[in-house]
DNA sequence: AGCAGTTACTTGACATTTAAAATATATAGC
DNA sequence: GCTATATATTTTAAATGTCAAGTAACTGCT
């Protein structure tokens, strides 16, 4: 890659010419890694208590959660681009609930290639039993930082969120 | 859950009797679903990339990246803590590897239940030029955070990591 | 030495996820 | 209206992941 000066020049507006680019590599992954690391210990965790607590899983609990705020339901798509996860994978976590009584698939109006999906009464009742309890253990888990770390964190990653979704994805 | 002041007397010491429990968790809960959006983003840019540039994926490469720094090779139990997945995940990403000729199954001195993966030859190559662009990607991802900040988002994830680690799993 | 319990790894069954192909419907331009 | 292209969803195949059971080898105790 090794990116020619004239077209970097948008970028490292700040500290430009004293910075290696080999340590910044390597404090950038080592930053990364630290990341992913805490995401998958705190999502390892709400994966096996919603197991053990629940019997269900994280992606059933996040695509009910998606609902629970879309009193109209939302449309496949739309719930693939929330979870972040291919619209195959919305179809299959879909079916399964639906079987289960906890959403229902709904014609769209507007557009007869869409299915609308929304929480039914008992999926409603059931999602508000698990949040609770789901929210306690994310609070527990981040009492390690006080409340102004937890603060400057979060200032720290919208930052950090901003710019991945303001940068294209070639 | 509710928990008993007597039980809980261990925890939270810093600011026990002013914060509203529910705004802690909502804050928590933003906190957690930013982080867990980050990580995402950035996972699921390299795992593009990974596919189109090198035609592999982000286990495999996560594995060869462990074994690059370990001259000597790991034992696959010691990869599967490191990669943070079950034993049964590691041989089959190993089966694979080894197949494709980048990794070898070397029997293990001190422990004949053991065996070490090492990278081979044309493992270490492919794996260097992978390397050298997977590190540029994810500078590049953190370019929207200046020198400072990631220097203070690196240590709030030490911090909050450190917590986690020395937290019971319950 | 010999036995009990633990540890290292593999295997097999099954769930989840992605990428890509297939299907059905919309939309735009003519 | 027709046709080409785009979009919404489902389907399919391969890879990844968990869990539990199985095999082999190590460790400690008597």
């Amino acid at each position: 890659m090794a990116a020619n000066i004239r077209n970097s020049a948008s970028r490292a507006p700040t500290h430009d010419s004293e910075t290696r680019t080999t340590e910044q590599q390597h404090e950038s992954l080592r930053l990364w890694l630290r990341m992913l690391t805490c995401t998958s210990l705190i999502e390892t965790r709400i994966r096996q208590r919603l197991q053990a607590h629940f019997a269900t899983t994280l992606p059933r609990f996040d695509l009910m959660a998606q609902l629970e705020r879309a009193p109209d339901g939302l449309k496949m798509g739309e719930l693939s681009r929330r979870m972040m996860v291919t619209g195959g994978n919305v179809t299959g976590i879909a079916d399964l609930l639906e079987r289960e009584g906890l959403v229902t698939r709904i014609a769209d109006l507007a557009d007869r290639r869409a299915s609308r999906l929304r929480l039914t009464r008992l999926g409603r009742q059931q999602f508000q039993r698990m949040a609770i309890e789901h929210e306690q253990w994310v609070m527990d888990m981040f009492t390690g930082l006080d409340l102004r770390a937890r603060a400057q964190l979060g200032r720290l990653l919208e930052r950090l969120k901003q710019h991945l979704l303001h940068t294209r994805d070639a």
